[in-house]
DNA sequence: ACCTGAACACCGTTCAAGT
DNA sequence: ACCTGAACACCGTTCAAGT
């Protein structure tokens, strides 16, 4: 009781650790600037000085859910047989771990998918998925094809990935050099993934990442696999097959 | 040029479409009630003769869209080969017109996902599906596994559709009950489905719909559609599987 | 009956001013 | 440097008033 008092000086944590609450608690809805600063007894003003702007508070926000499902995935991960090379186990672990994490945050999927911008942890977690992908035996290019499939159960039914705006849109060749510069070291298989496929496509650079193609590519996995369910029964236990 | 002047009565019709409008060229973020008044030349408050509130605006925008869905849906299966028993390619067909109309609103995915209640016309779309696979030789329970697995697709990318409210909370039974007489006729194969449902779950009635049973469904079909590309190599052609 | 103007309780954000 | 109060330009919505 010698410092609990409303002497903690703000800081762009406390502020996201706030809106956090507000939103698990009241919903995303309530997440007001002025709600937020209220629950810090200070004035909505005061927030600014550690956040630009209401935008970039909310990327806070999914930085923050992202950077749980990563911890929360690790020491799953960490937990489990040590490094056997079994990414079928491996990535049903992932998904299922990153679902009980949305579900603890029910409004994080919404926002995630509806934000203008990729939230940068989220390329970190891919390139782990990658990376038991590739380990497993994935080419880059059907490694690709199941990170879209996968994309929305290893965020808990959410959007789009790589959103549609990037296919049309015109892009600045320079920066994206330098971006791919950069990733490259934090991020080396989905580096590599892009540079594979942007090989395979430097006919049609746009092509790389067709999202009509992903999208039948997925259809397909689930629509061949009921075509199994639906001639061989139901399978009755996981463990023997 | 005798009437094309501020003449129109308003009418929901007009007032929806205008919404519509505004969503499809300015985002879903401009549809304010001042602007919708704006377009419709008239001041914001004559909006609320027609649509009680904002809410029931943006309800009636997703049933535009989902209805969009349904004639687009209903005419290429009438121009397809006239009432084949192929369930596969009629629920491709019917993924990918959905998608277009998807992708023409594109705005729609995100804002049915986070409507709080299921627009009506979906059960209507639903049970068209529903029909395709009962009638493919699906059981109603692998025909509700696979309703939840092709939710994502058949919308273009959604939430979850019946969503996790439902499951956590009180049910009036009388009410259900009450509402389930009411859709049986329109909607025979749903009514039929639930019923089924139900009575394999009659010691555990909520659990007739445990979403994360149906997470793991689709998860392992992806998994498993991934792990069989992986020994067999990619398909080259779909028309000569 | 349908439409309107003024008003209310909210937003996010700017700006000059405090300490 | 960090925080504040008043103000601005927006929201959705109510209400009494017009026609």
């Amino acid at each position: 009781m010698s410092d609990g008092n409303a002497r903690a000086p703000l800081s762009r944590d406390r502020v996201l650790s706030a809106a956090l609450r507000i939103a698990d608690v009241d919903g995303l809805q309530a997440v007001t600037m002025r709600r937020v600063a209220a629950d810090l007894e200070v004035e909505a003003m005061s927030l600014y000085h550690h956040v630009r702007n209401k935008e970039e508070l909310l990327d806070g926000l999914v930085e923050s859910v992202v950077g749980e499902v990563l911890t929360e995935v690790g020491l799953a991960e960490a937990a489990a047989s040590p490094a056997s090379g079994d990414w079928h186990a491996s990535l049903r672990r992932r998904c299922l771990m990153a679902r009980t994490v949305m579900v603890r945050h029910s409004w994080a999927p919404g926002l995630i998918g509806s934000r203008p911008t990729i939230p940068a942890p989220l390329y970190l977690y891919f390139e782990e998925i990658l990376a038991v992908l590739i380990g497993g035996g994935f080419t880059y290019h059907l490694a690709h094809q199941a990170l879209h499939s996968l994309g929305s159960m290893a965020l808990g039914f959410a959007q789009e990935l790589f959103n549609p705006a990037d296919s049309g849109g015109q892009v600045d060749e320079g920066a994206a050099e330098a971006e791919l510069a950069a990733m490259a070291e934090r991020l080396p298989h989905l580096t590599t993934m892009v540079a594979a496929e942007l090989h395979d496509h430097d006919e049609d650079p746009l092509g790389w990442c067709d999202s009509q193609r992903e999208f039948e590519f997925t259809l397909d996995l689930l629509l061949d696999g009921l075509a199994r369910h639906l001639q061989t029964g139901p399978v009755r236990d996981r463990t023997e097959r």
